[in-house]
DNA sequence: CCGCATGATTAATCCAGGTTATATCGCTGC
DNA sequence: GCAGCGATATAACCTGGATTAATCATGCGG
């Protein structure tokens, strides 16, 4: 299952992202140093619904996603469990990890997924000899600093239907930013059981909601796929301010 | 209001964090550089419930918290508000804004507060020059984003009376970190309004969990303070697992 | 002293969303 | 073929917390 790479030409060749986000400037950075630094980098796939990487794990790695999806989440002891953030090809999956110790979460396949593993220590190296990766991990960091505050803010003062509205508007949004999407059909791999576990509310309730957004004509979601066909209100009610 | 402070001896002299923190680190980075490098720190205070920084505000500062508590929020149209964090003193307001732009939220002053503001790029100089300084801001970084988890979390799957159980204990912690607390009384500023504007309910509900809370004998809240009265039941109504 | 504002308390009523249960529709494996 | 399972749908019922409103305590300026 898990395989070396020790190309570097080779380096998130398997990855969709090549000439963009953290992995593109990883590889350009690494290429600009002559000294062929070769990056100590794994590949591995995970099935959909495995768990990747748990709460209690010591190893200091950086983990990107390289393909499909898979999503951070805060498991509770009476069955509870909280989706932070649903994670897209080319996301690293804990940036805060790599120079700050001590979050706890734990990230799950949604998909069958591949991931790349790099050595946190070569991770951060690079960081400090290249501007341009620090950036990378910077812009990272914000992203999900920003969407947590909108996560907090969307749970603490909006009723389910907005909550729902507002988590679909986000991921369609990530999606479109690569891959070209055709018609406003968004590939769309959640269960209503994922949705359920992001925004708070059960699996039950969201069902009713998706009917009626049905009913609506505001969005479908069938067969791995999330077709919008009134988007003006779907944007309304995810609306924050 | 404000008042300019030449003297780098007085840097953060007002701050009682002089020990420890983002103003500690910085104030050493700068003694051992023995070039004076002067940082342009200016100090003001704002009274009990302004606003310090808006969503729309374009400087490039860093602003730290020096006396007194404050908080972030994000203010909706319909009149709800969303606190996202309260800051106590040594916060920095925006970590993240140090390096990446586009976080939008506002602050207000909970207390009375003195307030440092830095210039942005001597900031980052002074982060690029010190492992410390720059290790400083990745703690504040990796502590705001654990809260913004918990809150989620908390938000996300907990009843009321267990999200407030959580954030009293949370901030319970963070009082006791710095200053000496005596018998489980603690320095509590909070109305019932920022309460409820913290874990998203009404302050009419806050009211009656805190009945409910006094009744149980686990706390009491009264003139400006928290006396826990049953630490190991308010533990486990905060606890995450 | 009164008049007013701010915050806390408490009660009455209502509803969004939880809970539980049952049914349907693919799948996959036998 | 059908048994079993995961995902979705839908209905009946119940409850946590919202809403509204009335009351009370406190502080403060005149």
């Amino acid at each position: 299952m898990l395989r070396s790479e020790p190309d570097l030409a080779g380096c998130c060749v398997s990855c969709t992202h090549v000439d963009s986000g953290f992995c593109a400037a990883l590889f350009r950075a690494c290429r600009a140093q002559s000294a062929l630094p070769r990056l100590n980098q794994q590949f591995f796939s995970v099935r959909a619904g495995q768990q990747i990487k748990c709460q209690s794990e010591a190893r200091d790695d950086v983990l990107v996603l390289c393909s499909g999806w898979a999503f951070r989440y805060i498991q509770l002891s009476d069955g509870g469990r909280q989706i932070l953030r649903f994670l897209l090809p080319g996301d690293i999956f804990s940036p805060a990890a790599i120079f700050a110790k001590g979050m706890s979460f734990s990230a799950k396949a949604l998909t069958q997924v591949q991931v790349s593993r790099l050595d946190g220590e070569e991770v951060r190296k690079q960081c400090r000899a290249d501007e341009l990766v620090m950036m990378e991990v910077f812009r990272s960091l914000g992203d999900n600093g920003r969407a947590s505050y909108e996560l907090i803010t969307v749970l603490g003062q909006r009723p389910a239907e907005r909550r729902i509205a507002h988590l679909l508007l986000s991921l369609m949004r990530r999606v479109a930013v690569d891959g070209v999407v055709q018609h406003h059909r968004y590939p769309f791999p959640l269960k209503q059981q994922h949705i359920a576990d992001a925004v708070g509310v059960t699996s039950v309730h969201v069902s009713r909601v998706l009917a009626l957004f049905r009913d609506r004509k505001i969005l479908t979601i069938a067969e791995g796929r999330l077709e919008v066909t009134d988007l003006a209100e779907l944007e309304r009610l995810a609306a924050l301010n």
